[in-house]
DNA sequence: TATGAATGAGGGTTCATTCAT
DNA sequence: TATGAATGAACCCTCATTCAT
């Protein structure tokens, strides 16, 4: 079962869900098509079972990332380490997590689109403490909430795990391209680690 | 032949391409399946149609807006806005700019990705000419266009027409959050208009 | 129309009559296929037209070689020389005849095939008369007839005009093995020419 | 499966590869359309697997039919009869391995016309046997060769089994005519059997 | 007489899904 | 839990034929 989702993943990375087909899926995990149905009740439980799971992954990993912390400046600069950690470790899942979105029923979207939300608000709510706490003034929270993380996602577009930039580079660069964006000066990121 | 690109770019939106049925396509245009055949010779050719002339647009567009700029400040600040000003204004285009890639062929694949790094290019230029001009400091003008491209992208992906932000709000949150994201001050980019 | 004609000989030869684009026909004679029908009313009519073409020419030709000859000899060695001269001068037209009968309408298939069997009797009627005349005694001069076209029809699967032999050679040939099959000696068959 | 070559080998008798339509073909045997590609990967895999199959089995049964003489004059007398035999026997298959080699793919095309000459050279090369072991002096081999066969193949083209001549008849009539061409009296032929 | 766009039936092939074993 | 043959709907694409121009 586990089998079957890491090559689910693959698949829908390399091919999309419409263009994946169940037989090639079977013959990754080495069982015949008829045998996926001991698992699953249709491709498209496939697609949902892979979305949820990667969203629940990633609130999880935020939730551990930021635990005990309550300064804006820290949690935002650990919010943007994270999340260029996590999704540069994750291009697949990420790539799929942004792409096939369409292919799921409408039932199925509305819930992998809620917790997309509700990840996107703990970066929003992060700018508002900061905001309210003199850390930064950021005019608009919400826009900025979704320039800044879709420069992050950005990364995984293009980032190669054996290219000019190591991954903490590319966490340093962008830990001071965010907070240029709001205002911070950078050595207001440097923390504890 | 028009009409069919238009069709083709809806439902390619709405469906993606290896869920866009000919029949459906030809049923938009008020044809038969079987004469769409006169405008293309495969489906695949519809797709990179599509794209090549996206791409084209994209560049006559921005050559457009640049022409005659020297001073980077402005073309930077101009860059923003056009790329904003375009990309909310094509939605559909942009999505499937960024989404359909993978239903290309390989050679097409290619050729489309070569016009969109050439369109990258024009950015990175104008942030090393920057560097070179004393006008901001960059410390890595190739991550730093990546960043910010996929920031400003990210707009179309949230941007609605009717929401609480105009078009014109929108550019100058994001030329503020990216000049910031420069060590630029704001005021530095009122330009003429 | 001519060049429809012989187009069509041409592409029967190579694909036969299903396999046969009316599209590439036109392609052929330099015109879209919809220009066709100023020409015929249908395919079935060009590979009909074709057909009885080739029989009539047939038959006229055997006519003209036997006019006036009345030693059932002369006449058999002159059927052999003509049908040789004739099958391997037409390779195309004689393996569309026997091809593509099956493609006929059925009133179309009888029609042509009356024109065979008329042709077949040709030599049926000359061995007979040899019978009669003491000339050979074939047993059964309707299978006689039908084996000697058979084994004369079947050079032109093989025969090549820059072959090792020539077409002389090759009606040499066969009138010594028809003529002996026949319990002749083959010194009888040396004619006039 | 063999359900599916023999119901092939009625419809390519009946209508010719092109015109055979899989969904009919399904039909005959009873199982939907799309069923059939659990036993052949394309239609094209069919018309091969039928012609190889024909192939086969004809070279079976004449080594069948050969095994142990060494009497060229036997041996064309057995060959005559396996022909015939084989031949009227199998109409279909006789008559779309002459008609279908056109549609076959030029792989596939090569590997069947070898198997033929193969077969072709048997009869060859027991002509010039019978020249070397003086049973006959037969000027050209190969030419006689084609001849005989094509004249032998004929038969099909009209043989019925309810028709004037029995088989053993129409093998005596063609041992006859055979036995003459080679120059050969028929009591010569007289066997075995 | 020629064009070329349109038709519409249908053909080969694919593939998610089912089910008896 | 696994197989593999069967299903059946549908998809892309082809092509003879039509027809307004």
């Amino acid at each position: 079962m586990e089998a079957i989702r890491r090559a689910g993943i693959k698949r829908l990375y390399k091919q999309g869900f419409e263009a994946m087909k169940l037989r090639d899926l079977a013959d990754d995990v080495g069982i015949q098509a008829g045998s996926l149905y001991n698992y699953i009740r249709q491709k498209q439980d496939l697609l949902f079972m892979i979305l949820s799971d990667i969203m629940e992954r990633l609130h999880e990993g935020l939730s551990a990332e930021l635990e005990g912390i309550e300064d804006p400046v820290e949690e935002l600069r650990r919010f943007i380490a994270f999340h260029i950690r996590w999704h540069t470790a994750r291009k697949e899942e990420v790539f799929i997590g942004n792409m096939e979105l369409r292919s799921l029923t409408p039932a199925n979207y509305r819930k992998i689109i809620a917790e997309r939300t509700k990840y996107e608000h703990r970066l929003r709510s992060i700018i508002e403490e900061g905001n309210k706490a003199g850390a930064w003034s950021v005019r608009d929270p919400q826009v900025t909430s979704y320039a800044t993380i879709a420069a992050l996602t950005g990364v995984c577009t293009w980032y190669n795990p054996r290219g000019r930039l190591s991954q903490s580079e590319l966490i340093d660069l962008h830990i001071e391209y965010v907070f240029h964006s709001f205002g911070l000066d950078i050595s207001d990121a440097s923390g504890p680690d």
